[in-house]
DNA sequence: CAGACACCTTGACCTGGATCAAGTGTGGCG
DNA sequence: CGCCACACTTGATCCAGGTCAAGGTGTCTG
């Protein structure tokens, strides 16, 4: 942190930050926003290299700024489970004890916002709002992993991609998608990283794309574009209704 | 709520909980335990009653005071998911946003303290400490739940079973189960359960339990109760390293 | 103490998805 | 423009766990 800088230039690097209208910073009002500022600190990683560690001390919470990330846990043999993908507003660090319960690796490119646990102890006693806006955001993780894990223990694979599909086309905030159209999405994660966030395998990933792609239920356009012909079918096959 | 009763009575009510010392109510000082009785209430199911409804309304809280219950998701065409097994001092409700993630339903018999929404928001705006252990409690159960996709999403049969009974090996508080020799354990609830919480099926279930048996693993007395012969090559197993 | 019900175990067989093994783009770079 | 590297796709085969179908076992009831 320059600590040079005045206050004016620590607002506004918080006032004109997507965190500002879509994550936790939103708890805070914009006359406080230098006191935000001064407790948090920008920094990227570049993709591919991770910026959390499952099991090492839980020192900091982030907030995403822009880019994306993939969260995941590893089994001693290297078996590998993605937790979850995360983007610009997505708050970071809950899951954690002492210390981390997963870990998080830049995909391609992520900038961040680091709040370190003294930094937001010191915010959370200074605007009691924030601890509850703190508690919403786990509370809304908590019931999406409700879901994650019916995917894991009892959908199929044709099931799984399907809800993936869903998942991806939810507007900005968060909306509800609409399913009456076509929707074009971007999926600008690997395969692999889409196999294990579902639980499968890289092939049967490829493989069920290919049989949507077959059945008119989708069209790629070089591997990262998606377009869903028939989204409201993919929605009824997700939730497992044929 | 009986209004007559004074204000000793209601302090009663919650000293000698075990929410008092296990769960979120020890955010709160001796002193003011009038205040957290008079917002709350006792109640009981008997069971196979459900008291908490995924997508209904989430209206409540709940902390468990004795007994046990099973929570769960349910697919359209009747798959489910046992997402937890709660017990006395757990706190239910924080994965909702709007409606509950999961329904709860008795496993043979609950005591609940039920704390609606508003209450909770009056004790939180009074004791500000709640608030923040709410948080933790969301903390603690987010961790729990990356581990438990790693399960669903990853592991073996036997993996899974192994980590389910290292799991019920944790004494009171929590704290880490001694795994140096033989645990006895009780399985309050039925295989069905077991096998919907573990995403396997109850055959599955039950030909692993044989096949622990066999390999000197557990010996089983009356179905639910059972003991770890060598707990820590079983747990070996759960981390699959074997 | 028989009879019934609920739950668990075991066996035989099947299958969805994993594994193993080639291909087939496609973008980067000389 | 051509070659390489890497990521994705496709095909053939395999197997862990699911499905289907009998038995056990314990417990409650009359």
């Amino acid at each position: 942190m320059s600590s040079f800088r005045s206050s004016d230039d620590m607002h506004d690097r918080c006032v004109h930050c997507i965190g500002r209208v879509d994550s936790i910073c939103n708890a805070i009002e914009d006359c406080d926003l230098a006191v935000l500022a001064s407790e948090s600190s920008k920094m990227t990683v570049s993709g591919g290299r991770s910026f959390i560690d499952e099991g090492s001390p839980a020192h900091d919470f982030f907030v995403v700024t822009g880019g994306r990330a993939k969260l995941f846990t590893l089994l001693p043999d290297g078996r590998r489970q993605v937790t979850g993908f995360a983007e610009g507003g997505d708050f970071l660090g809950l899951a954690a004890s002492d210390s981390y319960a997963f870990s998080a690796e830049a995909l391609g490119g992520v900038s961040l916002c680091r709040f370190p646990h003294a930094s937001m102890q010191r915010l959370t006693a200074r605007f009691p709002n924030l601890e509850h806006r703190l508690r919403e955001e786990a509370s809304r993780e908590l019931a999406l992993m409700q879901a994650r894990m019916t995917l894991l223990g009892r959908k199929t694979a044709r099931e799984r991609l399907a809800t993936f599909l869903i998942e991806r086309c939810q507007g900005p905030h968060r909306a509800a998608p609409v399913l009456k159209q076509p929707i074009e999405i971007d999926l600008p994660m690997p395969r692999t990283d889409i196999a294990d966030y579902l639980g499968l395998t890289i092939e049967t990933v490829s493989r069920t794309f290919s049989l949507f792609r077959r059945e008119k239920l989708i069209s790629v356009r070089g591997i990262t574009h998606i377009t869903l012909l028939d989204p409201e079918r993919i929605s009824a096959i997700a939730d497992g209704m044929e």
